[in-house]
DNA sequence: CTGAAAGCGCTTACAG
DNA sequence: CTGAAAGCGCTTACAG
């Protein structure tokens, strides 16, 4: 005798339990629904054979009304060794989860580039499979922003400001966080201040040179043209860039480099090693991200670490708002960052601070 | 006058472009689905009215007779923090995105932890939202295993090697590349090597350690009770491990340490830097994971580099497999690691290879 | 308190 | 080649 074979009978529907409770399927959907009117054994009856027979409602049938998928689309344009190279987003990708998990909602992840990525996200969307979408690393110009918003599907992008009508964004504060870090340096004493970018395509790196310029030009200094530089978030970039700063005359070299992420300030530590530059003592050298090798490296670096919980949550929640339909809603929100000060440069923090 | 108000009219149904076209649902339902069996004009027209419409049918709708819902859920027991520190998972994740896309499904991912997530998994899947389930980091005995294959609900779990009907694993040989590398030490003329392992909970970390042990009981070698330890995926661990190894009477100290982590390993080298003990000349060290910061420590780390794209494509295809009910699939697989050779220890790695 | 019926947006035999 | 009708699994007024 085959002991459990009763598992493979074919999915139940309301129909199956309406009639195993000898009742009809709407007494069965208002149980399910925990609606009133229906008494109180027929209920408690109703209720043991769902139990028993491990009922559940089919999803999808239960929101042909509803119209309302209850997921959100969490899109990546990068690839997954370049998610892997700049670790902000697993902390970030953490935060919206479990808020969307508080809010009842479901997390759909769309990974890939290009053209086919964006008709996949544009087709999902209108298929009502996600209700809202969340987009994280988005190029500046990225045309999926304006094919979203024609598509009226709601839409919240991190780390980027778009002025949109059905588009709202939630950023930090990329340009004072590096501004705060230029006029520490300053007030250390250093003129030949460097900044080695990340990408020009991403808004964030935009901000960043935009506080470092802000910072300079308050002090009355010029910056050289090739003191100011985008490149990739890659060691290489930074290795690379640092080495041709640090072999110049020693009057236009810099004493301070301000880079763009702690990968590319790892570079140029690299690089200050192989050309016996000390740091800090020779170069003060910050980084951006808060990466877990920022504490790795010799000397640890100083650092700016954004505030990906609160971004992740605050994104989450103005997505949701649109998709309600709520009236006055935040549109746009920009979180302060928190710079980390560690070996590489300890300069005048204790001062500011103190 | 409002210019692009139109676009206000709510969702269209099959209905409304029938109506458009003057024609039936069924025919719209013929040319939306390709189907033969509708004349070359009606066809175009109807084309057209959609095209123009941006017409998309609703996914739910539409899979209410399939009732699939081409979405897996991906499910992570860890918390955001704890992804952060072990940076396998962004690389895994993408290459399950690419494959699932590939194969036209979609990824849910569930994140949290405890009772709380495994009701919500067990409920997604009895709904039908999603049609399988992956887990690449759950813990040994994990009742969400059971529970799971209990439900019917296909599964493949990443790391770990469950045996159960419903149930299909993909793993990589830990076991054997901790083998190599404590082979390669004892050629090297190592005999007192500690293994500073991860938590003991963790299926991986329970064959490294076997894989240790096969190599040292091979050599003759005893193992000294505190040369094997599980502890943390933590630098903090390894720097206390580490420490109270070092700092024992020379004849019972290692030379050589097996780490379970690039992080574990990164806290033996502060350990030893901080002990006055230099690597690799005193103590030669090895990791695993091939972590961003094992190239930015000093030395650099020798590590085991896991073969995450193809364990990540192997078990969505074997997945998509189980979902299909294809009878004839491949239910385990256990893929080969790579060890990567760095500064921490060169030993007799060419030997072996030439 | 409970049931029969219509409807959600689509698909699919079945007629014609 | 095309349409009318039944059905997918649920919910929701409307009767009784």
């Amino acid at each position: 005798m085959p002991v459990s074979s009763n598992h493979h009978n074919k999915k139940l529907t309301i129909h199956n339990i309406a009639e195993m409770a000898g009742v009809s399927a709407g007494t069965v959907s208002r149980v399910l629904n925990e609606q009133p009117g229906v008494g109180a054994e027929t209920r408690a009856h109703i209720q043991e054979i769902i139990q028993q027979q491990g009922y559940r409602a089919s999803f999808f049938a239960r929101n042909l009304l509803a119209r309302q998928s209850f997921a959100i689309g969490l899109v990546f344009s990068s690839t997954a060794s370049e998610l892997f190279a700049h670790p902000i987003y697993p902390e970030l990708m953490g935060a919206i989860g479990d808020t969307l998990a508080d809010e009842g909602y479901t997390l759909t992840l769309l990974t890939g580039s290009g053209e086919r990525r964006n008709q996949r996200l544009l087709r999902e969307a209108a298929e009502g499979r996600i209700d809202g979408v969340l987009l994280p690393d988005i190029r500046m110009g990225d045309e999926i922003v304006d094919a979203l918003a024609a598509q009226e599907t709601p839409t919240v992008v991190l780390g980027d400001r778009e002025q949109r009508e059905t588009i709202g964004w939630v950023d930090c504060d990329n340009d004072y966080a590096i501004m705060q870090l230029v006029e520490m340096l300053l007030e250390a004493g250093h003129t030949h201040i460097a900044c080695i970018n990340g990408p020009a395509d991403f808004h964030a790196c935009q901000l960043r040179m935009a506080g470092y310029h802000t910072a300079m030009r308050a002090a009355g200094l010029n910056v050289d043209a090739n003191f100011e530089q985008y490149g990739a978030f890659s060691a290489e970039y930074g290795y690379q860039a640092a080495a041709s700063l640090l072999q110049c005359a020693s009057e236009k070299r810099p004493t301070a480099i301000v880079a763009g992420s702690d990968v590319i300030a790892a570079g140029c530590l690299e690089a200050a090693k192989a050309l016996g530059v000390n740091v800090p003592e020779d170069l003060v050298l910050t980084g951006f991200d808060d990466n877990v090798l920022a504490t790795f490296t010799h000397p640890a670096l100083t650092t700016v670490k954004m505030p990906l919980k609160e971004m992740g949550r605050s994104a989450a929640h103005m997505l949701i708002s649109f998709i309600k339909g709520e009236k006055e809603n935040v549109r746009s929100l920009v979180l302060p960052c928190e710079i980390i000060v560690r070996e590489s440069f300890r300069g005048s923090v204790q001062s500011r601070r103190g």
